[in-house]
DNA sequence: GCGCGCCTTCACAGTTTCTTCACAAACCAC
DNA sequence: GTGGTTTGTGAAGAAACTGTGAAGGCGCGC
């Protein structure tokens, strides 16, 4: 289990800090809460954690979380295999807190380029995810953040049907409490937009569902 | 002076290992030679691994080389100081090769593809590299150092939006600690002084994403 | 030691975008 | 058709984000 006292040295730093009892435990929360680092270390009760992050290396889903696995100094045998699997980096106890939350920041920052460059397609609508610009017909559509989100997510998946609820989770992203109905407002705008660059509605309105594109 | 054993082990890994003697010679070597890769102590005769390392980052043509610093575990009070002064990675001693040449991997790895002596172009705004000048239609812009990488790192890939973290990130380098609004200010004056000598404002900001050339 | 250039932070104003709400319209089952 | 749900949408206040001038600090060259 992650230290207490290293995660009241990570709070203090402005982190947000979930501790997991063990490894199964861990796969959970990774789950549920879409953290944006991992600290591991590499014996843990249940899945160790070399297995753990084999694991989240191997899902798309996870793929991208930043690891920082913690080793003891007699772990030098397992280095190797621990960045071979995949973690990020890794720090040898006992650590400073200042240590642990230079390279957690630096982990985060390398990070982000998570959307690597993309150009999704559907019919006359492309999205790049490199620029953040999306076109109808190769006209510019001038959409807010939300919106522009919103699109992607569409576009990726077409036909897919997203209820409101998925859409929060994706779009907004986990743990945000906000009215679905707010969903709703944010798509009108958009379809608003796109039949203002082009022909028709691309969006299916399925009643008790949700929407879909296409 | 760098450890005749650490650097046998390097050289026996495959890479190519020249040692100074103190921080001044190791100035000279760097300008020489341009290695790809530094492995500093914190202390070091003459020079200061720290203030090696913030000289060479200060400095727009050496700021690209990745600095690995080695730090004895009584060196925990210099570790801030080292990240902020913009070290890339650092150890503590005593450290097996194994580690050493990791680390050294993941640094070159990571480290960005040799812009050296290059000249970039986009629309009218042209950056050379190798006199670190700038111009917009001919004419020269007179920018601050920062000013100039910023330019730099979006020329180099126009359209792309980097995030302020991002920007952070490759401009000032890694584990700086500084506040990211920091970036809006160079970004601001850099578009007032594109303005200034030429149409329009070649920058988009993306509003809740950073800034894009394009 | 001093002035200068550059960097960083801060505060505040101006905008854009988000969220909620209310009501009208559309839809469905009977 | 009627009643009950579900959805579309304009409006408005709230919240978030960005641009910018100014102030203070720091290192560097003279």
């Amino acid at each position: 289990m992650f230290s207490r006292l290293l995660a009241s040295d990570l709070k203090e730093a402005g982190f947000n800090v979930s501790s997991a009892r063990c490894g199964d435990s861990a796969m959970e929360m990774i789950e549920d809460y879409a953290p944006d680092l991992l600290m591991t270390e590499r014996s843990l009760s249940g899945v160790s954690g070399i297995e753990l992050t084999r694991k989240l290396k191997a899902r798309t889903s996870t793929r991208q979380l930043p690891i920082l696995m913690l080793a003891t100094n007699s772990d030098h045998v397992d280095l190797a295999r621990a960045l071979e699997t995949g973690a990020d980096d890794f720090v040898h106890k006992p650590v400073s807190a200042i240590e642990l939350v230079a390279r957690a920041r630096a982990l985060l920052r390398r990070a982000k380029p998570t959307t690597v460059g993309e150009r999704l397609e559907y019919e006359d609508i492309v999205v790049e995810m490199e620029t953040l610009r999306a076109f109808r017909g190769g006209q510019l559509l001038k959409l807010g953040p939300t919106e522009f989100n919103i699109l992607a997510t569409f576009v990726e998946k077409p036909g897919r049907v997203w209820s409101r609820d998925q859409l929060l989770d994706v779009v907004w992203g986990p743990n945000t409490y906000i009215d679905p109905r707010t969903v709703d407002v944010h798509v009108g705008r958009l379809r608003k937009t796109l039949r203002a660059h082009g022909d028709g509605d691309p969006f299916r309105t399925i009643r008790g569902a949700g929407y879909a594109l296409g």
